[in-house]
DNA sequence: CCTTAAACTCGAACCTGTTCAGATATTTGC
DNA sequence: GCAAATATCTGAACAGGTTCGAGTTTAAGG
């Protein structure tokens, strides 16, 4: 890990990093702009910028969270104006959406890095633990302050499965080249339908045969469980 | 586009290459693999190689799809043993890994291309449509030779559905670090369960009402009908 | 054969992310 | 205020993917 780098001075040659990072990317794309021309526009040698920041990627990721994070208790609020489940996550996913907008060109080379294995950019690293973690709770007080009604059993596992949900969605968005993604904002609203009878089947006695299979679908897919075995060892 | 490459020597020679980058990429693994170290090994000059593969990714995918493609007919093949749709994409999919499992560690940064818009490489692009509508075939060949019993106007959907739930199986697939991706294995037989109970559902009269939201959402998916509008203009 | 254009190959040079051995600034202990 | 310790910064050097102008080989036509 990076030593502490929370003194004021890092602080402020940190946000002034990800500012002049933030205006180049905007001008030239992620891929186009060089560490060198980032490093210039903040005053810097090329070397200051990798005593803040590890790499490139780490860069576009801290602007990520920062422009994330204070998003976050905003969708929060958003949210809350209705009691009705789909209402409430079609509310966070679109306001979610609008706030990455600006961003939208230049995310795609970040989102590549999601299905590499080892990657610390990928959504479900370690490294990205933290900001992962605070979306998953965002999820949580959707689903606790709403009256959606589903199979008990399923419900521990609601806010990683809306996570996933949302990252499928931003995973079609970012490819979406209809005007204004307008096809994405119908894909929530179907697909968000959809789930809603899902989650209804899922309380009908006859079809309850089937949710044994899904919850150990949702055990399988569980991230951290996959040490179990070797612990017992 | 590069020029034609199709002389009996450019084949050798691009055959040449994709074996010594085989090698390399066995024993060192995709990234530490040089382009000189490939060149080198082929007995050619960097420049060579660049002659005939635009990119060193692009070498990855001609090994993924040199591999493929034979494998395309056994899995076929394979297939063929049982009648019923589940066991017959099982044993596909299962066959497929087995054939990708030599490459696995070194097949990261061509699955990190998926998700980048832009990219050539994407299993999505229009440059390895070539590839995918082969693929799709297969499952198509898949479908009409089981007993598969779907609601009618689902079927032209299901090879699309198909391959996609294959990327969702590798992408898994890749990131599972289980012992021998044994997990992989369960989730395939699982999911497998669940969608044949989905399928079973759509046939149910009750619940039919779902279909027309599965259905828009099948065609908002699809990949070529972005154009539509513009054309009406 | 010889000519000539196209196909192919070469390898030095380029570009850009990243590292590192030292400056320079800032803080801390006294 | 001062010296040691620590934090921050510098810019040259490195590494590896990629480009490119200049050769060399091959194929076709005469």
């Amino acid at each position: 890990m990076l030593p502490e780098r929370n003194s004021t001075k890092a602080r402020r040659t940190r946000a002034n990093i990800i500012e002049s990072a933030l205006s180049l990317f905007r001008e030239q794309g992620f891929d186009q702009a060089t560490m060198r021309e980032v490093a210039d526009r903040a005053g810097l040698a090329v070397g200051a910028a990798y005593y803040h920041f590890r790499t490139k990627d780490e860069i576009l990721l801290a602007l990520y969270e920062s422009t994330i994070d204070d998003a976050l208790e905003r969708a929060r609020f958003k949210s809350a104006k209705s009691a009705d489940f789909a209402d409430r996550v079609k509310d966070t996913l679109e306001f979610k959406l609008s706030l990455l907008k600006p961003f939208r060109d230049f995310l795609g080379p970040l989102a590549g890095h999601a299905l590499i294995p080892g990657s610390a950019l990928s959504p479900f690293s370690d490294e990205s633990s933290e900001i992962r973690a605070r979306e998953m709770q965002l999820f949580s007080s959707i689903i606790h302050g709403s009256s959606l009604k589903v199979a008990s059993e399923f419900k521990q596992h609601l806010p990683r499965l809306l996570w996933l949900y949302q990252m499928s969605v931003i995973a079609f968005w970012l490819r979406d080249t209809s005007t204004g993604q307008s096809r994405t904002l119908r894909l929530i609203s179907i697909s968000l339908s959809l789930i809603m009878k899902l989650f209804a089947v899922t309380r009908v006695p006859v079809l309850r045969q089937a949710n044994g299979l899904i919850l150990s679908l949702l055990e399988l897919t569980e991230p951290d469980n996959s040490e179990k075995q070797a612990a017992c060892a």
